[in-house]
DNA sequence: CCATTTCTGTAGTGATAACTCCAAAAGTCT
DNA sequence: AGACTTTTGGAGTTATCACTACAGAAATGG
């Protein structure tokens, strides 16, 4: 009934957790075998037997920091609300003591070597999907009425993830909250512009 | 008068040329010496005599990658066009077909491992005199009189280096360069109301 | 108690990293 | 031509990489 065999030594969730940070701060690449063990408070063929290799270290480390760390769309009366509130919580997680600055999904991997494409892939999949949840609450602001009919909500998607995206470099660049609350107000001066239809020229976010 | 000894058999410039190229594509620690000597067309022992080593020779790439790809603040009657044309002209450069994808000041070197602290230090002040070059022709829109004065100039330049930034990311992710000029002007569309004093609640950038 | 199962630490695997030794090659200077 | 200077290619050096063989330790089942 019980687990038969000698009991593992150690926390698995908690070895993961001190993994994830190492990703966090140093990348995938940059993270060695021995700082992982080092942090993981292990031996390497202890974190084999628990996590298989590296890269499903990596790919759990990944899912953790989601689940823990992750900016998410909160529920909001309206879409304006709810995309600013992502910003501003954006501005917040990349800049929490304590923690690496900026977001371990587009830190750490930013450029890919032969043996590390599937790890790139992943992370830009991951992206992906946080771009996806973006543009859906966007969609869901159209179905609310909230926001225009025929915006192009993909478009305001990609703007919306650059600000988020360049918020992790400059925080990694040692821009502080309160500058990054600053550039999350910013990036949100223009929202009537962009979801009505009295834009610049014609109508910018209104067909790509 | 003339070089003593024997001449070196290649043309220092376009090996340069070349491992810049590695360097923008993999970043500082994904490009081996291996790689930049394949790419080169030297050897290693021409690449430490012309060179010196890796990381001085990343600096080169550097300065030559900011001296022919460098997105510059062109001039412009004001600073609002001068602003718009250099978001624009990120996408644009950011988009080149059969170049890297993304800015290699931003994309090198991400996450910091103990031996490439040097290489992190160096691009962070790259993108610290790219930031002030912003800042500064704001302030020039300041003393011209097309800004308000007691405009928060810096605010202003973090928010802008955080749309370019995140276009960088934007492009190693697959946005092409139609997507990045909508982002461009989606990040233009605020501008009014940044620069003016007309903000949401009060003045979001006249103090911080 | 003994067999079985699983985990742990030591020590080492082959591969690749950045970098260099050295003799031959290819020029200039006198 | 011969001394001198610098570059070049092949081979090798040391260090570190991700990963693992193996034997002993620590649990359960009979």
């Amino acid at each position: 009934m019980a687990e038969r065999g000698r009991p593992r030594g150690f926390d698995r969730q908690v070895a993961l957790r001190r993994a994830m940070e190492v990703f966090w701060e140093h990348g995938y690449e940059g993270a060695s075998l021995s700082e992982l063990t080092a942090a993981m408070g292990i031996n390497a063929p202890s974190l084999y037997a628990a996590f298989s290799c590296k890269e499903a270290l990596f790919r759990e480390a990944v899912t953790l920091y989601e689940q823990q760390e992750g900016v998410l769309v909160a529920p909001a009366p309206t879409a304006r609300e709810a995309v600013a509130g992502l910003l501003r919580s954006g501005a917040i997680a990349y800049t929490e003591p304590d923690k690496p600055a900026g977001c371990m999904i587009v830190l750490a991997a930013t450029t890919y070597t032969p043996k590390t494409e599937g790890i790139r892939d992943h992370l830009r999949e991951r992206r992906r999907a946080a771009k996806a949840a973006v543009r859906q609450r966007l969609e869901q602001g159209v179905a609310d009425g909230d926001l225009a009919p025929g915006l192009d909500t993909g478009a305001l998607a990609d703007y919306l993830s650059t600000v988020l995206s360049g918020m992790s470099v400059q925080a990694r660049d040692g821009v502080g909250r309160d500058g990054l609350l600053a550039v999350a107000d910013a990036a949100m001066a223009g929202w009537d512009r962009l979801t009505s239809g009295e834009a610049g020229r014609s109508e910018p976010l209104a067909s790509r």
